[in-house]
DNA sequence: TATGAATGAGCCTTCATTCAT
DNA sequence: CATGAATGAAGGCTCATTCAT
């Protein structure tokens, strides 16, 4: 990321990371192209490289815009109901699955899932660190609350109770973008109906929840 | 796969398949190369090309046999210890970890996290059913024997059981390759250490089970 | 063509010969393949090497084969009808069109007409010259004939009358295989009707001929 | 045929073309390939592939220039000499064989001849029409004019007198460029010597046309 | 600074020919 | 002698990157 690219406004700059995450995420990152991330994010090929290195420049900028996204739009705009946790849950649930500004996003979701991958191992050191950080400090605070205000199991440790949230919710956000994700889910709950819908997953989830936290 | 491939000895074809399986794990599904795939099975790229039609077909038998592998050599050599579900995890655990027989198959952990990506959905819709459900029939089994050996709460339902089993087995699988999974594990337990070694893993793993499903 | 091809039942090259042709015949010269060739003729590609030394050597075969056919079915089997040219010319013309025995080698017809093109000149010096010879014979004895029957103008020399009989057989012959040149030839004639039949074009050149040379 | 190669100045894009078409002719649409047109035409291969889709599109491009020359530089130069049909049939034999012109686009003659090929077909169909009107009408125009001169018998059809004169133009084109023609009409005139040369030839088309059409 | 044409190494795939069985 | 698997050079095409304008 140059600093041509940081003159430019930082509207601009999030419209081109946006185009340009989408062609990274359809097609992976062997399989993404130099022209078609120019053509869909409307700029030439001559102005990308003013703006970014390499195709790897342009890739790592992308990750730390999730990183932004997911602190400010995500973690950031959640708003705890204070009376329960499963309220709260529902709500990131739905949001994720509904909320128009997070279709918008769906590419990053994808692009989160493709971190994990072995391949980009290589990425994974310099952006994964402050990533978890924000969902585990979301998480561990949450369970405290919760803890605190009695809705919550007393024997389950702090980290373990949010390690499992963040376990569940990671694994439902990879059934809205991954096939082989949603078809596993919807193995294990197939006495729930044969095909699952959005809503039945969401109430899977939440019933495990208080099943085993509660 | 074509006749002529099928006409080998069929440990020349694991061989084979093994090898390729490598170079897609370390590279990804576009970013691996016919040629690698070629020195590192040990054939020639006419031959390769006999024995399949494309890259794809080649892609499409390695994971057959990743199916296989973990049906015959994963789920089908599982011992479950009557006394107990804990020391039965904790065996699989130690197996995936720290078994030769396991680390010879690394690339196929690694193919396992990938056809999980957006990217490879078009892949996931003919091969995940088969996969997901041996690890689930296996999983519900465990629970409901020993939910009847009284190890289990009653309270849980066992399809809940069985894939919250499962989500922290594959989780963990997926630290074995991915450091971005592995990271955020650690991250949720650093009061345990501050980096944590696979014994430490094994042990929150166990002590997670323990504390949710008694 | 080596040996052990001599050595097959002569019915069995040919049907080797005229099986390879019609791969040569559907694809040119360079868009044939080897592979398609044996499949067709029912032989091996160790078989095909053992009986020619090379592409260019099964391709000569098919040519001298194409002469021998020329000499025999076709100009050996032409009975001059002694009363008139012009029946004589359209029993021609019918067999080329309608003979099962004439579709049965029509991948040689096709040949004929690519062994014009210029980048197979190099066959055509060793082939053409006793092609040639048998056509020219042929319709010079023909317009002999029957100029001292008194059916054709006196004073159109010989091999000119031969010669321009030649070029509408063999343009006839052409448009029975090629696009082009039957577009090109109804072209010239579509106020005989929009689109021709079969039996119009016959009529035409027999018309052309009358006019010309009688 | 892309906007890039458009925006070349239209004397580059025809160099280009005449460049390729050269490779095109002498190794025939299946024998040319890519690299050698590229270094012929002074283009890398990736400008030749901004520049066209694939190496059809190169081809039909080249037609599409066949036709161009055809029209213009062909045709549209023939003076017709107003007081005889030899004279001007004359002056387009000789033409085609001895003005540079002609011979600086002698390739296309060869990609003439090749369209008749069958396995082309698929490329006759939209390229032979157009050519084909321009020489018909050329033809028919001018049998009128000189039969109203009272230059030609009047007892033969206009098109049918069209057709005559386009055929042996096309035939002594052929010969121009493809052996196997060459031979053919030699070898029906060997009397008039036993190799025939340039001049000679001319002088037999124009004594037939003189015996047949006068 | 912005553009997009140009480059050419490298990709997937084919195929004439060879050779072990 | 027959088979068909194996070879690898070469084919058509793509794409990350550069560079003249």
């Amino acid at each position: 990321m140059n600093s041509t690219f940081l003159k430019l406004d930082k509207s601009r700059q999030n419209e081109i990371l946006d185009a340009a995450a989408i062609v990274f995420a359809n097609n992976g990152y062997h399989g993404a192209n130099i022209p078609e991330i120019c053509s869909q994010a409307g700029v030439s090929v001559g102005a990308l490289y003013k703006y970014f290195n390499n195709k790897e420049a342009v890739f790592i900028a992308i990750l730390k815009r999730m990183g932004d996204l997911l602190a400010n739009e995500f973690y950031g705009k959640i708003q705890i109901n204070e009376n329960s946790i499963l309220t709260t849950i529902e709500d990131i649930l739905r949001s994720m699955t509904f909320t128009s500004e997070f279709n918008k996003y769906r590419q990053y979701f994808i692009l989160y899932l493709d971190i994990g991958s072995y391949s980009l191992n290589g990425f994974a050191e310099s952006i994964t660190r402050r990533f978890e950080n924000i969902g585990r400090e979301f998480y561990q605070n949450m369970v405290e609350h919760f803890k605190k205000a009695g809705q919550l199991r007393q024997n389950i440790a702090t980290e373990h109770a949010a390690y499992f949230i963040d376990s569940y919710m990671t694994l439902y956000a990879y059934t809205l973008v991954s096939k082989h994700h949603l078809i596993r889910f919807d193995r294990f709950f197939k006495n729930y109906g044969d095909s699952l819908s959005t809503e039945q997953r969401i109430k899977i989830i939440l019933d495990s929840i208080r099943m085993i936290l509660k």
